[in-house]
DNA sequence: CTGAAAGCGCTTACAG
DNA sequence: CTGAAAGCGCTTACAG
């Protein structure tokens, strides 16, 4: 019952099986590929042999041959970092399991270039389709460089709409947010977000801003911070920004980096007691908010089921279920209001 | 200067790059791989029908000609919802990336039979290597399943003590904590991990197990709760454990999703006022820790650290800088002690 | 410095 | 129900 490995100590191929089973390679193929007429007795004696020499196909032979899928699906992520995005990736490596797919996966660190770099050798890997929270770069998704597959934006979308896009409601989570918080007298808020180059920072800055004008009120530029950093900085932006004279009454962090920073930097200033510091808001949920001794106003989300989302319309262009222009799905935010 | 795509609509190969360039397929490989004695104006005239072409190379082809490495290192983590795991893979990401290589990444969700179908997988596309977080399976690693690749194994190792592996003083990090615990006085100190299938389990229990032998106590096996769970039955199980009557005057989180479990089911009994709660130790590192309002030890040690090292491991193999019998790094940690 | 031939391991027609 | 031939797109010897 012991399995003997090859004797060449190489990879078995079909021909090496085919011989073990006395028949052809092509039949051997077709009792791996299932579904085709093969006599019971042969499929039998092929699958022993094939057990018995521990045969395992060759993907990379099977994916050359035209009209074979290659079954892997490269995601590219702006940021891999940021744990937002990894439980994006779950979501997408979970249904690229179901479906026998793989994931080729890179992050492209908000780098232009090396997303490109990224794309062509995966277009050169042969994907099925990619999915991607673009760095923002118009010229890198161009059609003519894709090679004609099917293209999902995860998160964030490209400025000429163009491919498939799974997102969250990000001008309406952060409209909400900051109308909650003008309702409650503020009107100094401050916004920490990332910058116009990325579709979420443009989208939540938006909803920041349309709260205010429909409160009539103006938005104070001192008051917003924008750009992609990483959290030491993110906590630093927030620590010069509730340091100034006439400070925010509330600060609005919208995405995790800057929620992360922001309550690093009122842990430092206020320790555990809330004293008279800001009101605070983080657009995204994370782990552990219920340790926050201050009022918080969190903007729910999944972003996990975002990434299934992604892969679901992936999958369904792949297989011919989805055809036509390109479809945008925005998923809802719930806000979720805590007092300590 | 804008760039034709090929007229069949196909992706070009070098065939045809050859013909537009008047050369053979030969050359046209010759300049693209780099190295080769080409004519400087064969060179040239030879990238611009690249570029007017849009070719790309197809590594799948590539890959399939013998001697050629495929540039592919598969990674298979147990638990790829742990930010811990996450943070591994980035840190493998960015040293892959560094050499050039892909990564092919799956989840096995600690389960036995698809961590085998994965690496079987990964094998079939020929990767020249494997990152592991194993299951705690050992039939899986036989060396015979593997066709001769190399297997770096991350954070857990197999009790065979087979292949490469990068993992963090468990036992003597454990250890540290609970004598640190007991000599505060604590002697009623529970402990949440993982069971004796994995090797964190094993040797992070034995550590606590050691402290005590060390300081003359035993282990009272009602304050033991172990398992794989996720936060939410994590939560529970410290709920219940903080609930018993005579509860314990320490708490130990050996992983980050206890930690998160017991920090939660914490907040809900004692709220922000630390009150008459146990000592907290957590066993990994986490985000916001700052905001614990309780005195709280951590040990820290840098996973994305430990991805980067795995991957040194595996890249050395591969280049032949490192030969010979298994190599076993493992990582250090410190004990981080706050008080609110 | 350049090219014609062969083959990596599969699977798709095409025959029997 | 089964097989012999051809070819996917590359690159490694081997010749010139």
């Amino acid at each position: 019952m012991t399995s003997t490995t090859s004797s060449s100590g190489k990879n078995p191929t079909v021909f090496e099986v085919a011989q073990h089973a006395g028949v052809s390679a092509m039949t051997v193929s077709r009792v791996l590929s299932g579904g085709e007429q093969v006599a019971p007795a042969t499929r039998e004696r092929v699958l022993s042999s094939v057990r018995a020499l521990g045969y395992q196909r060759n993907n990379v032979a099977r994916a050359l041959r035209p009209g074979q899928r290659s079954c892997l699906i490269g995601v590219v992520v702006s940021n891999i970092d940021n744990p937002y995005y990894s439980q994006l990736v779950i979501g997408i490596e979970e249904r690229a399991n179901e479906s026998g797919r793989r994931i080729l996966l890179a992050g492209s660190s908000e780098d232009d270039a090396r997303e490109r770099e990224i794309i062509a050798d995966f277009l050169g890997w042969r994907v099925e389709g990619l999915i991607a929270v673009p760095t923002g770069s118009t010229a890198t998704w161009q059609p003519q460089h894709l090679g004609g597959i099917p293209v999902v934006f995860a998160s964030r979308t490209l400025p000429s709409g163009q491919g498939d896009s799974v997102v969250i409601d990000d001008t309406g989570g952060a409209r909400e947010v900051t109308a909650r918080l003008l309702a409650r007298g503020h009107t100094r808020i401050a916004f920490l977000g990332n910058s116009d180059r990325v579709s979420t920072g443009r989208r939540r800055y938006r909803g920041y801003r349309d709260a205010h004008e429909a409160a009539g009120l103006a938005v104070d530029p001192g008051l917003v911070v924008r750009g992609q950093p990483a959290v030491a900085n993110a906590r630093d932006s927030a620590m010069s920004l509730l340091a100034v004279p006439g400070p925010p009454t509330a600060v609005f962090a919208t995405n995790n980096r800057y929620g992360v920073g922001l309550l690093q930097a009122m842990a430092k200033l206020h320790g555990h007691h809330p004293a008279n510091g800001p009101a605070i808001a983080v657009f995204d949920p994370f782990e552990l908010s219920e340790l926050v001794p201050w009022p918080l106003m969190t903007l729910r989300h999944d972003p996990r089921e975002l990434g299934r989302q992604a892969a679901d319309l992936l999958l369904r262009r792949l297989d011919n279920e989805l055809t036509g222009p390109p479809q945008h799905t925005t998923l809802t935010t719930s806000v979720l209001e805590q007092s300590p």
